[in-house]
DNA sequence: CGCGCGCTCGGG
DNA sequence: CCGAGCGCGCGA
């Protein structure tokens, strides 16, 4: 037998299908190792045939074939290929989505812990007092976890008495479930007749993509779980994607208690063997539905009846490495390989995805009330040029300031919302106008109080704080805006008595510590939480009935055709913290601009009136998804090689202009709005262009100018264009 | 003439 | 991508 193996190297010039003689028992979606020119290397069978298309005598065997039961579902093929030739990727790059980083590099194969076993007493020297207690222990457990037992008795009398036969090391599979441990119990809930209509409406309608638009508090959730168990019921499997921020622990139990151990939870806080563990319960089909963030799309299921991709307008859906797929674009390609149905969820849907379910695209589910009957919390607007005026300097208006005091006297909790990280002082220089920015990435610096330096935010680089100007050498040195950090102190002021936390970047580090306090603050350890964008979504807080949003236009003020719908989104899902249980919420909006139109819709939690708004704001002037935003990103440590590059790449651009004029709105090459980050220029060719017809020209021409000393690589409609 | 390094090429 | 192999330059 001979087997068409994909060798797992990470380039365009050895992407092809290599031939290697195999046993007959060989499995299409095995790991193999091959012998590949001078060394052996790790590689995946995609097929096998009886006869070689190559010339026989050249044809070296497999060396190594790892798995039992194979690693790739059969449908990896034909997505593999499809994202390869999409996003011109090699294969093997797109067949590494498949399998989580655990099981490449050949490192782990077999999850498996130690343990040691009593075989029969030996005669000791008298000296052995380590062994002899070691002996004496392993003879009345009669078995132990080897790593305990060698750090309690000491490693050499443990191998010792393993060499003399008197105890046996032996390995074991052990299954590392991470919420194994979780044991609520399910309740079975009573669904609204908006959710039951929803759930058969799902079941009977004819399209095969849907989606549910319904407000914070609606229930969506329970929707997709009653699917998922119609599914299951029906002998097949489902996935379930959220957004990584919210892969609380109240989800998990959440999760686990509906399903128990038919749900594999994939997440990246958990340990690499955990990981290893659910992955593999998924493959075997232990488990049937797979929960969790952006790349749990690709696991390794078959027979899938279900996907769901809940807060679907959420930004951490579409990959920022290569290759920069859209989640929901592969979850297409799963859905329609299984004839299973796709189902969005979000109170504020992308402007994308509203307009597909508008056109008939997708079925569109309308939840327009809250389970509770309780109505959204008020939104008050406070005009912050009004506070500056009347000689108010601090960051909070005398409407939040106030709402605060009420909260704060009822026993409330109270949510604090703003757009930034650190003190998110930049230092400017009073005499000459001097701005502090990094040296190697051309961002004007942020102050950190804390640690009394300066930092950037692209590369992480800490500087000395400024005593005097390096440019004229004044002493008047300016802090400006306001960040976490000072906003604390100032509640402190305010509230002298209030307990206060703080959630950003800088007092969180990793995913533990954004739960820690996301714990703190749900036990009512603390009376305000203060937080930047990881606090706007996903958590249910019953005791929050306030909310301020400090700086509410921020985000409109970026040069981004999306910061409208990125506003819209920010301002109800942050406000949708509020009021979630019992007591009616209320939101303090906090602007310069109060009457913007997106503020006015959000306020009025009008997303029809913003969607039309928007619509037509971007039909009229050719902006997404009425056009296609490509950029051509070129960065490299030599600024003449990045220039160069720029150039080749421009000029091949160009030409496909002069052939498909019609296709381009805009087109131009120039500096990076970012000039340069970690020691990199960054060079880039936007364009804006009708349709997506010449993408795949735009990666070719990408691919071929990339190299690796200056890499070139292609995005589509970017989430930031720094 | 022999060795070292840089570049090109092929891998089944 | 990575190692084999080869060509050319240099030292003796």
């Amino acid at each position: 037998m001979f087997a068409q193996v994909i060798v797992d190297i990470a380039h365009s010039q050895v992407d092809k299908v290599f031939e290697y003689s195999c046993p007959d028992d060989i499995q299409v979606g095995s790991r193999v190792k091959v012998p590949f020119g001078a060394r052996n290397i790790d590689g995946f069978v995609i097929g096998v045939s009886r006869t070689s298309s190559y010339p026989a005598d050249k044809v070296k065997p497999i060396a190594e074939i790892f798995d039992e039961l194979p690693a790739l579902v059969p449908e990896c093929f034909t997505i593999m290929e499809q994202i390869a030739q999409r996003y011109r990727v090699p294969k093997a790059v797109a067949l590494r989505l498949f399998l989580p980083s655990e099981m490449r590099l050949g490192k782990v194969h077999v999850s498996v812990r130690r343990f040691a076993k009593f075989v029969k007493e030996i005669p000791l020297s008298a000296s052995a007092k380590k062994q002899a207690q070691a002996l004496e222990y392993i003879k009345s457990e009669g078995e132990a976890d080897y790593a305990r037992f060698a750090e309690k008795f000491g490693r050499g009398a443990v191998d010792a008495l393993s060499d003399k036969g008197a105890i046996e090391v032996e390995e074991r599979k052990i299954n590392r479930s991470p919420t194994a441990s979780l044991t609520q119990t399910y309740e079975k809930k009573i669904l609204t007749p908006a959710q039951q209509s929803a759930i058969d409406d799902i079941e009977s309608n004819g399209k095969h993509i849907h989606l549910i638009h319904g407000v914070t508090g609606s229930g969506k959730t329970e929707i997709y779980l009653n699917v998922i168990a119609r599914e299951i019921e029906k002998g097949k499997s489902a996935i379930f994607l959220v957004p990584e921020i919210s892969l609380t622990p109240q989800m998990l139990s959440q999760l686990r208690a509906r399903f128990g151990g038919n749900a594999a939870i994939l997440h990246s806080g958990l340990s690499a063997g955990e990981k290893f563990d659910e992955w593999w319960r998924l493959r075997t089909g232990e488990a049937k539905i797979a929960i969790g963030a952006r790349s749990a799309i690709f696991a390794p299921l078959e027979n899938i009846g279900a996907i769901i991709i809940d807060e679907e307008h959420d930004t951490s859906y579409s990959s920022e490495s290569a290759p920069r797929y859209s989640t929901v674009d592969i979850a297409r390609l799963r859905a329609n390989f299984n004839g299973a149905k796709l189902i969005l969820g979000s109170a504020t849907p992308s402007v994308e995805s509203y307009i597909k379910a508008k056109n008939g695209e997708y079925n569109l589910i309308t939840l327009k009330d809250r389970i509770n009957g309780k109505p959204l919390p008020e939104i008050i607007i406070a005009d912050m040029t009004r506070e500056v005026k009347r000689g108010n300097n601090t960051a909070f208006s005398s409407a939040l300031r106030e709402e605060l005091d009420k909260s704060l006297k009822s026993g409330k909790q109270a949510i604090i919302f703003l757009n930034r990280r650190g003190y998110s002082r930049t230092v400017m220089c009073r005499d000459c106008g001097y701005t502090a920015k990094c040296e190697n990435c051309d961002v004007t610096l942020t102050y950190h109080s804390e640690e009394n330096c300066l930092k950037c935010h692209y590369c992480g680089a800490k500087y000395r704080m400024l005593t005097s100007c390096p440019e004229c050498g004044g002493v008047h040195v300016l802090y400006n805006g306001i960040g976490t950090q000072r906003v604390v102190s100032d509640l402190n002021k305010l509230f002298p008595d209030a307990r206060i936390l703080r959630m950003d970047n800088d007092t969180v580090s990793g995913k533990d510590g954004q739960y820690k306090i996301l714990k703190q603050f749900s036990e009512r350890e603390a009376d305000i939480l203060v937080g930047t964008q990881m606090i706007a979504k996903g958590h249910d807080f019953p005791d929050v009935t306030l909310v301020g949003i400090l700086d509410a236009d921020m985000s409109l003020h970026f040069s981004d055709y999306r910061s409208g719908e990125r506003t819209f989104q920010l301002i109800t899902q942050v406000s949708g913290r509020s009021g979630r249980a019992g007591e009616a919420g209320k939101v303090v909006l906090q602007t310069c601009s109060p009457d913007n139109y997106i503020l006015r819709y959000a306020v009025n939690y009008d997303y029809n009136g913003f969607f039309e708004n928007e619509v037509a704001v971007r039909q009229a002037t050719f902006f997404p998804p009425y056009s296609l935003i490509c950029r051509v990103m070129v960065t490299a440590e030599s600024n003449d090689k990045a220039l160069q590059t720029l150039k080749e790449v421009y000029f091949a651009i160009e030409k496909l202009r002069e052939t498909n004029p019609q296709e381009f709105i805009f087109l131009n090459k120039m500096h990076s709005p970012v000039k340069r980050i970690q020691g990199k220029h960054r060079y880039q060719v936007l364009m804006r262009l009708n349709s997506g017809a010449l993408v795949e020209k735009i990666y070719d021409i990408a691919v071929k100018n990339s190299t690796a000393d200056c890499l070139v690589y292609v995005e589509e409609n970017p989430a930031n264009l720094s």
